[in-house]
RNA sequence: GCCGGGGUGGCGGAAUGGCAGACGCGAGAGAUUCAAAAUCUCUUAUCUUCACGGGUGUGGGGGUUCAAAUCCCCCCCCCGGCACCA
């Protein structure tokens, strides 16, 4: 008697300490065979593993093994993102170092990802904590600072004042700390910054080779991010004093129609210009409330707009008018040059301004087929394309034809010249904390900023410093702080700023391809061998982070002569949030984590929309909806209970099965029950195989039978159409949920026939589990591990390789054409694959079925299309 | 507002011009069982019909085509990103 429970525990048990032994997930096992990268992002460890890492570390290991199976020499390596706050605000709390807070988490991670069973090659680990790798982020930091590339310079930078640190950019999302949520501040402050602005036009050149193998979204985020703008510069200068004053447009167009000038309010040309004038008060009174109103981003966006007139005028250099100069709040210091011309009669925020402050309208645009606009009787900024009017020689043509001959004129005229802007600015990389690569400089009374030397690299976090949550522990060291110049050796202080962990995330996948080297980052042999990475699997959430920084990063090594390649990653897959149904009360705003807590009258079938009555309130209105799985929303699924409960082989099924896995995953229990009646019937399936033909078949005589029935024939063939529509799903995006659904209707198929009268023959019957087990061994890897070794095999699955469908068998040799009449289908002929388009036009014809509908009828025409279907057109 | 992705049964989703709803979940009926769980079999878009059958149906409206979930035009809605960017 088969045993009938898959024992799952003692099955990943036994396989996960059998692939360690062979060595299944070091490099070299498939060794001389070309490479494959895979990497997954790798983790911070926070101490437990949650949904999200489960989905991408599940979608990469399957990817693994995937190309295992294909016999290529596989890299898998993981690491630790270790630095970060989370450790250092735990040492606040409870005195405990760091360092040992996070290898304490490193452990207990480590054995998590074990116990899932997802192949990653241990010994390529790093942990970006350690000093033999921040040392070598403090080497690029020197060669970065050597090429110019990094600088110190004083600028308004974000604060989080519950972090107690500065953020770059890309890390404030709606005006709030991207760590811990709160509010980010605008700060002046001195700060190290990487001037990553400079290959604003190289990153999103790169994208040129990423499109197709990277989502379109994350590729649309960062040339959203990036934000370049053509236009020009042109040269306006203050009527009374002669100052310079340039302006960025992307109208030129509209020169002709600037009635004032916008400046920001941190521009430095206001206090010059207006000092000792009458309207000094009021002016700086103005300009003083608009830089203190709101130093939040989110506070900038929502405010009024108001400006206050200096009393100074710019000249206009196409026309030579006057213009006003005003300060506005919402022109800003940071884009562009912080001066903005105005056109209010063509554009809504200079119109509205303009009518606010009584502001002279002047329109240059006329439409194309009306007359010219009052600028008094206008409601609002005429926007669209128009006919040029008072616009000197640029009259009576169309603004948007006249564009490029108007930055020719701009140039020729010395009045500005074409350029383009970005968004994108410079990488603020210090940050004011402790748990971080401390960076590599010196200062000098004397020699000012000194670089440390190379040789006297690394510097190494000192262990003397109190965490009191109260400003940088570091700046608490005097061992740390006091050091001498080493220009001059007299004595000096040393930068207590560390960097942005981001620093360490942007060149670990080159670190993986040469873990161990201590005379440098990694050699160039190395990465010739490893480099790109083939595929890189995780979230989409590090779009504008992560990976434009790795990007940028890279680009400046190649610049180094580190690196021969631009691009690190050739292929991105972003998997979906990990989602649940939760419900909530629209009454008493109460959260319920699943439908049981509430009320026993709820409609289960329901996932959106009112299900039932609130338990605490009583009331009905109780609604679903799909919240992220996460921490801060009280409802985590515990992975290792779910591994306890069904084996990690039907977690893995389970999050494949349902949706291509770029969309949001849904979480169910119900759902995972059915991944775990799909394993149990698999191995069923084969178990009673093996107990109907012990010791019949071994798989060194399973050299397929001849004279087989059609019955052999059909379920030979729909085993080969398996494999083909398997491959092409996973290589088509990795679209695992069509991939299972295939394989089982083979099993369904196979198990029907068993139980049925028909006889399969023992080949074929082998030739179909086999490969099942072999393509279905990525996903379910114990599983089918296990029972490759049941149906007699010594030698590991993964060495089996991955199934070639036979082409002769793909194709059917009788189909079933659908047959239209009018385009709507009347009946179905069973026909060869072969026959004669006249012969099939007339077997239609002939149809029994159809011949009720064409009955007294005229055919019109009648359309063939060999193999898919006929449809006959009909009249009267 | 702009950019990207979507809208198909009770639910997750298949089908990318050619049989809409594969596969799975849930639900219903039956078998097995002392009973339950588990398992197995069948049914399961909707309206109409005793039935055979017939009609309708992929967010809404229009179009192209012998044929549209799929292509084109207009509109609505949902998710994600960006947003005073000159």
């Amino acid at each position: 008697m088969a045993e009938t429970k898959f024992d799952f525990i003692a099955t990943e048990k036994k396989w996960q300490k059998k692939w360690e032994e062979m060595g299944l997930f070091k490099t070299g096992f498939n060794a001389g065979k070309e490479k494959s990268y895979i990497l997954s992002m790798y983790p911070y460890p926070s101490g437990v593993l949650h949904m999200g890492h489960v989905i991408n570390y599940t979608i990469s290991d399957v990817i693994v093994r995937y190309k295992l199976l294909q016999g290529y020499d596989v890299i898998s390596p993981m690491g630790w993102d270790s630095f970060g706050l989370p450790a250092e605000n735990a040492a606040i709390r409870t005195g405990e170092h760091p360092h040992n807070f996070t290898e304490k988490n490193i452990a207990r991670m480590t054995e998590q990802m074990n116990r899932a069973g997802w192949g990653f090659d241990w010994d390529r680990e790093v942990a970006t904590s350690h000093i033999d790798y921040y040392k070598w982020n403090q080497w690029f930091f020197l060669k970065f600072f050597e090429k110019g590339l990094a600088e110190k310079k004083t600028a308004p930078v974000n604060w989080c004042d519950s972090c107690q640190t500065v953020l770059a950019n890309e890390q404030v999302k709606d005006g709030e700390c991207e760590r811990c949520g709160s509010e980010v501040i605008q700060r002046d402050m001195s700060q190290w910054f990487f001037k990553m602005s400079k290959y604003s036009q190289r990153l999103l050149d790169g994208h040129k080779q990423l499109k197709g193998k990277w989502p379109d979204s994350v590729i649309a985020m960062q040339e959203e991010w990036i934000g370049r703008s053509e236009g020009a510069r042109v040269d306006f200068k203050v009527k009374e004093t002669d100052d310079e004053l340039p302006v960025f447009t992307t109208r030129p167009d509209t020169l002709f129609g600037v009635t004032f000038m916008s400046i920001a309010p941190e521009h430095p040309l206001i206090e010059k210009l207006v000092k000792g004038t009458e309207q000094e008060e009021e002016v700086m009174k103005a300009v003083r409330e608009m830089r203190s109103a709101g130093t939040s981003e989110k506070e900038l966006a929502d405010k009024e707009k108001v400006g206050v007139n200096t009393g100074f005028h710019v000249i206009n250099p196409v026309n030579g008018e006057d213009v006003e100069l005003w300060v506005a709040n919402f022109a800003l210091m940071s884009y562009g040059t912080g001066a903005v011309m105005a056109v209010p009669a063509h554009d809504q925020r200079d119109f509205e301004f303009a009518k606010k402050y009584g502001i002279k309208i002047k329109v240059i645009i006329k439409p194309l087929e009306s007359e010219p606009l009052d600028p008094n009787d206008m409601q609002e900024a005429y926007t669209t394309p128009g006919i040029l009017v008072n616009s000197g020689e640029f009259s009576g043509r169309v603004n948007t034809e006249a564009m490029t001959d108007i930055i020719a004129w701009l140039s020729k005229n010395n009045f500005g010249e074409g350029t383009i802007n970005y968004r994108l600015r410079d990488w603020l990389i210090s940050r004011q904390r402790y748990w971080g690569t401390p960076i590599p400089v010196i200062y000098c009374d004397k020699c000012g900023t000194v670089p440390v030397p190379e040789s006297d690299l690394p510097i190494v976090l000192p262990t003397d410093v109190s965490f009191t949550g109260d400003g940088n522990p570091l700046e608490t060291s005097e061992s740390f702080i006091n050091c001498t110049c080493p220009k001059c050796s007299a004595l000096a202080r040393r930068e207590t700023d560390t960097m942005d962990t981001f620093v360490d995330s942007s060149w670990y996948f080159l670190r993986f391809c040469d873990p161990k080297n201590t005379e440098v980052p990694f050699s160039p042999e190395q990465i010739k061998k490893w480099m790109t990475v083939n595929q890189y699997v995780g979230g989409i959430e590090h779009a504008t982070m992560h990976l434009i920084y790795a990007r940028f990063f890279t680009m400046v090594l190649h610049d180094l002569g580190l690196v021969d390649f631009t691009e690190p990653f050739d292929r991105l897959f972003c998997q979906g949030m990990v989602c649940k149904t939760a419900y909530r009360c629209d009454n008493c705003k109460w959260l319920y984590e699943s439908e049981v807590e509430f009320y026993s009258e709820v409609d289960k079938s329901k996932t959106q929309g009112n299900v039932g009555k609130c338990k605490k309130c009583g009331r009905d209105g109780v609604t679903a909806e799909m919240t992220k799985i996460s921490k801060t929303k009280l409802n985590v699924v515990d992975p290792d209970e779910m591994f306890d409960r069904v084996g990690t082989d039907a977690v893995r099924l389970y999050m494949l099965s349902d949706s291509p896995p770029d969309r949001m995953q849904i979480w169910s229990e119900a759902g995972l029950n059915g991944a775990w009646r799909t394993i149990s019937r698999l191995h069923l399936t084969v178990m009673e195989w093996c107990d109907g033909t012990a010791g019949v078949l071994a798989p060194a005589d399973s050299a397929r039978a001849t004279n087989l029935d059609k019955d052999n024939f059909d379920i030979l063939r729909k085993t080969h159409q398996c494999i083909e529509a398997v491959t092409n799903s996973i290589d088509g995006g990795f679209h695992f949920n069509t991939a299972i659904a295939r394989c089982n209707e083979l099993i369904n198929l196979f198990r029907n026939r068993m139980s049925s009268n028909s006889k399969i023959d023992g080949t074929v019957a082998r030739e179909v589990l086999e490969t099942v087990l072999r393509i279905l061994s990525p996903i379910t890897p114990h599983l089918c591990e296990e029972m490759w070794e049941k149906i007699g095999h010594s030698n590991t699955i993964f060495r089996s390789g991955w199934p070639i469908a036979e082409k002769s068998l793909c194709s059917e040799d009788s189909i079933e054409i659908p047959v239209q009449v009018n385009g709507k289908l009347k009946s179905k002929l069973s026909v060869s694959v072969n026959i004669e388009k006249a012969a099939l036009e007339k077997a239609a014809l002939s149809d029994k079925k159809i011949a009720t509908f064409i009955e007294g009828k005229s055919i019109v025409k009648v359309i063939v299309v060999p193999k898919r279907m006929i449809n006959i057109v009909i009249k009267g």
